[in-house]
RNA sequence: GGCUAGGUGGCAGAGUGGUCAUGCAGCGGCCUGCAAAGCCGUGGACGCCGGUUCGAUUCCGACCCUAGCCUCCA
């Protein structure tokens, strides 16, 4: 039974869709005015991890994730740097569409923009006019009258005369209530703007959301997610706008997940503490790394990002690849070893407690733990086996191997061929932040040339000799591990 | 000030009313020419003060501390 946690109660639900077993999810993407950090990284793992377990669990999954391509700062950067607002979102979703897909991020079924959805926000705003729930200001602007909506602040757990009371909302004479928000902003001369009933102008954010969320997924759907901070105003607002508008629920299951922190503060562009996706690859051999990172604590809780917290998710999942090196069953994930008789000629006992760690709100950490029991298991059984463990007769091996695969798989990890995950090196070294060692990195031909070295010098028992080679070898970042059947393994390490 | 989360062993990070998280680091053993990897074993924890209980890190209350939101923000 899957259960997920609601913000709406507060409390963990059995997760029960509208018209299973199709869900309807929503997810607010991006503000495109510049390049995506760590964080933005961390709500696109946590929402691609909950549609693969989602449909793992057999649900159809209808996902939406849109694109802000309008807004006051994409306005001001563009004009920055001296081009239109579509060139530069036209720049940065690029960006973002690469950054996501090094993550495995699956692209969403919908990938909604605003400018692309003028007419139902126009409708949108106009039955919130019609229904009494807007009005249309002095000066043109459309505004929602927060008071008009009882349930205003039910989400996010305010009451208004709190919010009124710790107000330090800019003063705008316009407005009727400090808190009412604006659904439609007149333009200035040069700026974007599009034709309305109250003029040129451009769309609110919030409304933005509510209006393509509901074109896409009906006025009543299952999931919506994002970060933490948008449980207020932002998600409240669309409910008042939704429910305004269409008189029906909106949205069964809210869903918000942690921030990534840089020494326990929030990773923002405001403070200047971020990292943007593309200069943190680099620093990892693979950015599964990463995506390790923002896995390996619960989605609701907070994650401080620093090189030591790579450097261990990179350690944590190289342990993972070590259990599978060398076996021919890693040539992709698939449903070996977790059906029938295969799931009891591995771990039965392991999977379970996978799966009910996903069933429980999305416990990656307690899956990773399975994981790791996993590969305990693989590890010993190989050690039991000897060197004869890679041999195909092996069922066990095979099949514990298999479920480490997949299961793995399910979280968009170990997916590289493992005995390829010991040749990949970071590009820089995280420790001293320069380019490292990586023009001097030895290439696999000159590897395999010392290695040759030791092994001759080992066989005359010239120890001195092969171990100045090993530690040569060490110094550039490749160690050593001599195998069992006479073979000397190497990988690179961070 | 209001609202919401949270304070777990050297670090990261799950979880539970009374036996084990897990990874890294430590210690002992096996293996190795020595290592590495791996396996086996092992020490070490639940912010503070009360309460409920046969028994609380886990439930309840107060307190202290931290973060987030209340303004654009994943």
């Amino acid at each position: 039974m899957l259960r997920i946690f609601n913000s709406r109660s507060g409390r963990k639900e059995p997760f029960a869709p509208l018209h299973p077993p199709r869900v309807g999810m929503y997810v607010c993407g991006v503000t495109a005015y510049d390049y995506c950090h760590v964080g933005h990284a961390r709500s696109q793992v946590v929402f691609d991890l909950m549609r693969r377990w989602l449909r793992h669990r057999g649900y159809q999954l209808h996902y939406v994730c849109n694109i802000t391509d309008i807004d006051d700062k994409i306005i001001r950067r563009a004009a920055e740097r001296g081009e239109s607002t579509e060139a530069l979102t036209r720049t940065f979703i690029r960006a973002m569409h690469e950054d996501f897909a090094a993550l495995s991020i699956e692209p969403p079924d919908e990938e909604p923009r605003a400018t692309a959805h003028l007419p139902s926000i126009i409708a949108m705003i106009e039955r919130l006019i019609e229904r009494g729930y807007a009005y249309v200001a002095p000066h043109g602007d459309v505004f929602y009258a927060v008071e008009k909506f009882p349930a205003y602040g039910q989400l996010s757990g305010k009451r208004l005369e709190d919010l009124r009371a710790g107000a330090r909302v800019e003063v705008n004479e316009d407005k009727r209530d400090p808190l009412d928000f604006v659904l439609w902003k007149q333009a200035k001369p040069a700026e974007p703007a599009w034709e309305s009933p109250w003029g040129r102008g451009r769309p609110g954010w919030h409304i933005e959301c509510s209006a393509m969320s509901t074109e896409l997924l009906g006025n009543h759907f299952d999931v919506h997610g994002g970060g933490m901070d948008l449980k207020f105003p932002h998600h409240e607002n669309e409910i008042a706008q939704s429910c305004g508008a269409t008189g029906e629920p909106f949205v069964k299951l809210w869903v918000h997940h942690g921030f990534v922190n840089v020494d326990e503060q929030k990773m923002s562009k405001s403070l200047g503490n971020f990292f943007t996706i593309r200069e943190v690859l680099p620093y990892v051999r693979h950015p599964e790394v990463l995506r390790m990172l923002l896995l390996s604590s619960h989605y609701r809780g907070p994650i401080n990002y620093s090189p030591a917290q790579l450097q261990q998710a990179d350690a944590a999942l190289t342990r993972l690849y070590t259990a599978l090196r060398g076996l021919a069953v890693a040539a992709a994930p698939d449903e070996s070893g977790t059906s029938g008789d295969a799931v009891r000629a591995g771990a039965p006992e392991l999977v379970v407690q996978f799966e009910a760690a996903m069933d429980d709100d999305f416990n990656t950490p307690e899956a990773l733990a399975a994981l790791q029991g996993l590969a305990r298991e693989l590890n010993a059984e190989r050690a039991r086996q000897g060197g004869e463990a890679d041999q195909p007769g092996n069922a066990r091996v095979q099949a514990l191997a298999g479920q480490l695969r997949h299961l793995g798989g399910l979280l968009g990890l170990l997916t590289v061929v493992p005995d390829d995950w010991f040749r990949l090196a970071p590009q820089r070294s995280i420790e001293s932040a320069t380019p490292a060692e990586g023009s001097e990195l030895l290439s696999e031909t000159q590897i395999e040339i010392l290695i040759e070295a030791r092994r001759a010098a080992r066989a005359a028992r010239d120890f001195a000799a092969a171990d100045r080679i090993r530690a040569q070898l060490r110094a550039a970042g490749v160690e050593l591990e001599d195998g069992s059947g006479g073979r000397t393994l190497w990988k690179r390490v961070t």
